[in-house]
DNA sequence: CGTGACGTGTCAACCGGTTGACACATAAAA
DNA sequence: TTTTATGTGTCAACCGGTTGACACGTCACG
C-alpha cells in the first residue's frame, strides 16, 4: 500500500508539498499539482483515513443505531441516511439494537471509540448520561431522547389527525387505532392523540384504541394481536394502522375473513414504505418526507463538527398519500 | 477525550504498563490489572480505534455493498451481516451502489482509504482489475465475480428445481418463469436454468420464460412489465418468481384480475423475507440460510486477516417454504 | 548462590498522515 | 530598491496508540 512518501518519491518532491496539494494549503503551482496526481494515479495511492482522521482530529464515519433493519421502515431511513451521507462524503457506520439497551450501549461506546463525526439514534433507550459528553453530537431521529443533541421528528400528531380525517371523509364511522411497538412516550404516540383528537370532535364517530407489543418491530409478527383486535370489534369499518407493515397484515387478516377492502373496511397506514404500494388495492398512507429528515441529521452533524450552531428540535410536516384502501 | 497516557497517570503506572493490560501481552499482576481498570472507569476511558488500526495495521471495520438498502431481500443480508459482524467484534462501514458501477468504484476506493479489514460485495459490476491488489479480502455474497478473493452463494439451480418440482407436485401444467433484476450471468441466473431443466423432464408441461429489467432492483416497481407478462400468457397456473418483491406484486395483480391464488394459479417465489408472510395466502418460497452465508463471509475474512486459508466459492442449501400460495 | 520466572519502568521507533516554523528562492508591484 | 506575493524544501512535533529492547527489581527453586 502506497504512502505519502511514496507519492512525494515518485514525483520527486517532499512530503509537506505533497500533503499541501492534498488538503489545497498554501500556494502550490499548477504543474506540482499535476506532477502529483499524476504520480498518486501511478502508484494507485489512496490516503490512509485512519491517520488523517486521527491527525485532524476528525472523522468523517456517522454512527448510526437502528431497532431493526429488515422492518421496512428503517431500512427506508438507512437508504436515505446513506444517500445524504454520501452526498457530504461521510460514511455510515451501522449499528442494529434489536431494541436492546445492553446492546445501544455498547453500539455507543463502539461509537466513541472510532470517534465517529456523529450518532444518529433510531433507536433508543439509553439512559443515565451515558449519551453526555462524548465527544460528537447525537441526533435523535423520530424518538424523544432528553440527552441528544438534536432531534429530527416528523408532526405525528397531525399525521394521526389527518389519518382520522380520511377515514371519516371516506364515510367511516365506527374506527381503530392499532399504536405500533413501543408508542409510549415516543413522537409515534403522538399519531394516536392526533388520532383521537379528531374522532372526538365528531360526536356520531366511535373509535377504539389498541397497541401493539414493542418486540414486535423486530419480529415483524402482529397477527396474533391483530386477530384478537379485530375480534373484539367485529363492526369496524376504519382502521388507522401504526405503520404500513401493520395495515398490511391487517388486510391479510381481513382477506382471509371475507371483508372486502375498500368496500367494507378502510384503512390508512402509516411511513408510506415501498410495500405499499405492492398491495390490493394500494395502502392509504401518512408520508413523511424521510429524505429530507435525513438530509436535516447529516447536516446538523456536519455543523457540530464546525462548532457551528444547530436547531435542537426540528420538525418535518406529514403528507397523505391516498391510495385504494380509502377509495 | 482520556487518552492512555491519561490512565496511566491516573493509575500511577507508565504507559507501556497500561497498554500491556489492554492487549494482554507480558506478566501484569491482579492487582495491576485491577487499578488499570478502575482508572479506565474512572475517566471513562474508551481505546481510539483509529490510533490503534493505525499502529496494528489492521482494522476491525468490513465494507459492505449493496445495490439498494430498502429492496427487503438486501435489508434481510444486512440484518444478517450485521449480527455475524458484531459477533466477532466488527462493525459494517454501509454503502449502496443502486447498481451504478461509479459508485461501486467510489465505495470501493472509500474502502481502500479506510484500511477496512474485508469488502463484502453484494453489488457487484466493478471490472478491469479494481479489486485486486485492495489489501484486503473481497467476498462476492450472491454474485460472480472474478476478481473476488471467495464467494458465498447458495445453490440457485436447485432452489430453480424445487420451484419448478413444487409447483408440477401442486397440478400446474402451464407455467412461467419470471426472472429478477440483471440476472443474467449471475447466480440467481442459474435458478431459471435449473426451473427450465426440471420442466423440460415433464413433456406434458408448457413453460414460458421472461425477465425483469434490472433497475427495477432499486425501484421494485415491477407491475408493467408484470402486467405485460400476464396479458401474454391468460392460461398461466404456475408462476416462479424471481424474489418475493416480484411473487408479491403477482399476487396483487392476479387478485385485481379476479384470480384466485391458489385456485387459479400458483406461485413459488424466491429468498422468504418477512413479507412473504405478511400477504394472504402467505407466500411458498425458496430460502436461502443467510444467516449461515453472512456468517461465512465475516469468518473469511477474519481468516485472511489471519493469513489463514479459506475458501474460495461456498455453496449452501436451499429448502423449499411451502405455505399457501402452492396448497 | 546462581538461575529463571515474574512484574514493572524507561525509552525510542513506528503507523501515516497534518501542521507550523523557517529558509530560500524568484518575480512582480510599490 | 524595497516590499510583497508566490512556490518549494527541510525539520520537528503531534495525533494516540503498539511494540521491542533493556534495566532493575523480587521471588522461588535447584
Amino acid at each position: 500500500m502506497a504512502t505519502l512518501k511514496d507519492v512525494a518519491r515518485e514525483a520527486g518532491l517532499s512530503v509537506g508539498t505533497v500533503s499541501r496539494v492534498l488538503n489545497n494549503r498554501g500556494y502550490i503551482s499548477e504543474d506540482t499539482k499535476r506532477s502529483v496526481r499524476e504520480a498518486m494515479a501511478r502508484l494507485n495511492y489512496q490516503p490512509n483515513a485512519m491517520a488523517r482522521s486521527l491527525s485532524k482530529q476528525s472523522s468523517s464515519m456517522i454512527g448510526v443505531i437502528v431497532p431493526s433493519i429488515s422492518h421496512p421502515y428503517f431500512a427506508k431511513v438507512l437508504s436515505c441516511l446513506e444517500s445524504a451521507a454520501r452526498e457530504q462524503n461521510y460514511q455510515l457506520l451501522l449499528f442494529c439494537s434489536q431494541g436492546k439497551v445492553a446492546r445501544e450501549e455498547e453500539y455507543v461506546r463502539v461509537c466513541v471509540s472510532n470517534r465517529v463525526a456523529g450518532l444518529i439514534l433510531c433507536s433508543g433507550s439509553v439512559e443515565t448520561g451515558k449519551l453526555r459528553n462524548l465527544g460528537f453530537p447525537v441526533v435523535a431521529f423520530e424518538r424523544f431522547i432528553n440527552e441528544a443533541d438534536a432531534g429530527v421528528e416528523c408532526d405525528n400528531y397531525e399525521g394521526g389527525a389527518m389519518a382520522a380525517r380520511e377515514l371519516i371523509r371516506a364515510g367511516c364511522r365506527n374506527l381503530m387505532c392499532i399504536g405500533g411497538a413501543g408508542e409510549v412516550s415516543m413522537p409515534a404516540d403522538a399519531r394516536r392523540v392526533g388520532f383521537l383528537d379528531v374522532c372526538r370532535q365528531h360526536p356520531d364517530i366511535e373509535v377504539r384504541e389498541n397497541i401493539c407489543a414493542p418486540e414486535h418491530l423486530d419480529d415483524l409478527n402482529y397477527f396474533p394481536e391483530l386477530r384478537s383486535f379485530l375480534d373484539s370489534a367485529p363492526d369496524v369499518d376504519g382502521i388507522f394502522a401504526g405503520s404500513d407493515v401493520i395495515g398490511m397484515q391487517i388486510m391479510a387478516e381481513l382477506a382471509k375473513r371475507g371483508k372486502r377492502v375498500p368496500q367494507d373496511v378502510k384503512i390508512v397506514g402509516y411511513d408510506d414504505v415501498n410495500l405499499a404500494q405492492m398491495t390490493n388495492p394500494q395502502l392509504t398512507t401518512i408520508c413523511q418526507p424521510v429524505h429530507e429528515m435525513a438530509q436535516e441529521c447529516v447536516s446538523i452533524i456536519i455543523r457540530a463538527a464546525r462548532n457551528e450552531s444547530f436547531p435542537a428540535r426540528t420538525l418535518f410536516h406529514v403528507t397523505l398519500e391516498r391510495r385504494g384502501t380509502t377509495c
